[in-house]
DNA sequence: GCGACAG
DNA sequence: ATCTTGTCGC
């Protein structure tokens, strides 16, 4: 079994990692939280990137996470994983690790190539308590993940420019769009993650820390992960692997009950 | 108390 | 997230 499967079935297999009360979750946030590190992550000296992601059926009833391992040189997918369950955890914003974690740990115990660096589709250091998923990840793999969004959940920033690349910082904050949020860093708000434009004249995603990774290394990987689309490769392989296998699942079901 | 609210 | 066809624009 690899590093990195055991690491995975230790976590799953402690209960007091997963709490079943949202008052519990978020207290164990605020406890985790003092656990992220940021270190500096060299975009040149990554080779595999694992594109998280999971789906779900409309009914809440099933589920299936997926796990792609790219090769950033080649962008070749050379690895991937899937795993479906039931969701034993309701959405609840700002608790998103405690729904998607479990399956995606599945999905990464089940892979036979080491990433170097993993991404998950959320917030790491941007979220109310500093704690999103990909801190989650981290801190649990003791392990280098960086978070890309679709939206906001927390912090403040202004719009980047329409250029490919351009981009703008966030800062700690109720959600909302400022005129100029990279004054307010600079006049020492707390920087929690970067607005980034991954493709020209399109809405942009939404990059911070995990752990053990820095905001400038992330935001570059992201980017370079990020050549033609405006989400990152492998969180779109890993979307469309998750989506195929859960619809498969469901599929299976209704046909032989 | 009211509104916001990653996927 | 999911349910869904066509359609507006470069």
């Amino acid at each position: 079994m690899s590093e990195i499967a055991e690491r995975v079935r230790r976590v799953l297999d402690d209960p007091g990692l997963w709490p079943r009360e949202p008052k519990e979750a978020t207290a164990l946030q605020r406890e985790m939280a003092g656990r992220v590190r940021e270190e500096p992550l060299d975009a040149d000296a990554v080779r595999y990137v694992a594109g998280l992601d999971v789906s779900y059926a409309r009914d809440d009833s099933a589920l299936s996470a997926a796990a792609v391992v790219l090769d950033v040189r080649t962008m070749e997918v050379v690895d991937s994983a899937v795993f479906s369950a039931e969701p034993s955890f309701p959405y609840i914003s700002g608790l998103f690790a405690f729904r998607e974690s479990p399956p995606v740990l599945e999905a990464l115990g089940r892979l036979s190539v080491t990433p170097d660096v993993y991404l998950c589709d959320g917030f790491g250091l941007a979220h109310p308590r500093r704690f999103g998923v990909a801190c989650h990840l981290g801190v649990l793999l003791d392990a280098p993940v960086m978070g890309s969004a679709k939206s906001v959940l927390y912090g403040k920033h202004s719009e980047p420019g329409d250029e490919r690349g351009s981009w703008t910082p966030m800062v700690a904050g109720r959600s909302e769009v400022v005129a100029d949020s990279a004054a307010l860093a600079a006049e020492g708000a707390e920087v929690i993650g970067r607005v980034l434009r991954t493709r020209a004249g399109v809405k942009p995603v939404y990059v911070s820390v995990g752990h053990r990774v820095d905001l400038e290394g992330a935001a570059d990987l992201v980017l370079r992960l990020s050549p033609r689309y405006r989400v990152p490769e492998p969180v779109r392989h890993a979307d469309r692997l998750c989506g195929e296998h859960r619809k498969a699942v469901l599929a299976a079901r209704d046909d032989a009950p």
